[in-house]
DNA sequence: GAGGTTCGTGGAACAATGTTCCAATCGTTG
DNA sequence: CAACGATTGGAACATTGTTCCACGAACCTC
């Protein structure tokens, strides 16, 4: 069905899955989450909201669409290096894809298990194969990576909302750096004392070090040699 | 500003921003994330929808509120025992709540990074203190640490809420792996290889292993002694 | 090439939502 | 007891996702 024949055109210029995505990212980048609306959409290709339902069975399945593209996209180019490389390398990208779209976050949690998940866990656990990471930890350590990373960048990607593209981060990160302080002595004991640190932080930086976190956590299962061995974490019932 | 005089009721049951809570979060609960409408709130609470706006501004603070509620009600509760003990304990409970009630991972990633986020941070940090991380690293690992529970927790429930009360868990997941053991043999040749793993995982479990992967990357930074030593990992530029 | 058929189109219409507005009403205060 | 302010709750509004359907262009058959 839907044979595309010869360059040949409709009436206006071709309506396709591809130009309704590719402008539903558009929109939703320039628009923010709340932005992609039928109607917009249906402006911004110069169409009826109709026409559109004709390519795209409805919302959710076009937010996962757009949501698939940009991460695709993320995934295309293949890093190089150690393993070790090759996830920082990996988990940076999609951080940055979030960041630069966040409303990726929203579609990751909406939907989209159905492509895009599994996308992100082949190229990661490829790289927790080449650790060497014994065979029945693999999907387990996968997960927990993959969860990381896509956990990390949502919160980042909500902070990111929250900040708009006009107010300065600078000033933000001080404005919560000073909340923090003023925090209740006892009940906030801890979070005053890092008010501070909340205020220079970076986030890829911090991001990055997380990554290095886990993978050190993989380190104690593996053996220099290969050899695989229980976690080194202390006592569990 | 309105004082709460006597045992005293207006017309019906005396309107209050927490009776308006705790109707929004037995309806989220029942009815999902869409099921919070305010005209279902009226009726739940037999008024009308301009009552409810003199006691919430708008839906995404009424979204926060019954979030915040949700988990103080799990951070109550002090668990004990060594600090990994803690933070498994703690982990645990805000994963079985996020389980439990699967729209507040929507809304902690909302908003309510006003309350509700400072007082998970506050409690995980604690551990983090007492686990002998050196001072200048305790934003970063707490961090990462809430980044990896909230994370983790999020996508578990977006594929619970996929699921849905109805659907045979055992199903579902027989299906998914069937999915991934019928994906294309090179692109997906890492993936094929674990989806026996992915049919028999337990949720619960798998969450508590990221818990101490991320607790054994920790341990690297810390010397038995509590001297404090740069993470173990491999070279990075 | 002419006719019929199919399919994409796009605008109108529908139900439901968040939110605003305001008159009626209640409890309290002078 | 009267006046006032806070609370109430229902109607109204703008906007959303989605459905429906008449129109018309492209394709296939003869």
């Amino acid at each position: 069905m839907a044979a595309v024949s010869s360059p040949s055109r409709r009436r206006t210029e071709a309506l396709s899955r591809e130009r309704i995505v590719d402008a539903a990212v558009a929109l939703l980048d320039d628009a923010g989450e709340g932005g992609l609306t039928f109607r917009a959409l249906s402006q911004a290709l110069a169409t009826g909201p109709g026409a559109i339902y004709h390519h795209v069975a409805n919302k959710e399945e076009l937010l996962a669409a757009a949501t698939d593209a940009v991460v695709a996209g993320t995934l295309a180019d293949e890093p190089d290096g150690t393993p070790q490389d090759k996830v920082r390398a990996l988990a940076l990208g999609l951080f940055d894809a979030i960041d630069a779209h966040p409303w990726v976050a929203g579609g990751l949690t909406a939907s989209s298990w159905q492509a895009t998940s599994p996308r992100i866990f082949e190229k990661v656990g490829r790289q927790v194969r080449d650790l060497g990471v014994p065979h029945d930890r693999w999907f387990t350590v996968t997960s927990v990576l993959v969860q990381y990373i896509l956990g990390a960048a949502a919160q980042n990607a909500a902070n990111a909302r929250i900040l708009g593209p006009d107010v300065d981060r600078d000033e933000f990160l001080g404005a919560v750096s000073t909340t923090w302080e003023e925090l209740d002595t006892d009940e906030y004991a801890f979070t005053r004392t890092v008010a501070d640190q909340m205020r220079s932080h970076d986030d890829r930086e911090q991001f990055l070090e997380g990554i290095d976190l886990v993978l050190a956590g993989i380190g104690t299962t593996v053996r220099p040699t290969g050899t695989p061995v229980m976690p080194a974490s202390p006592s569990r019932s």
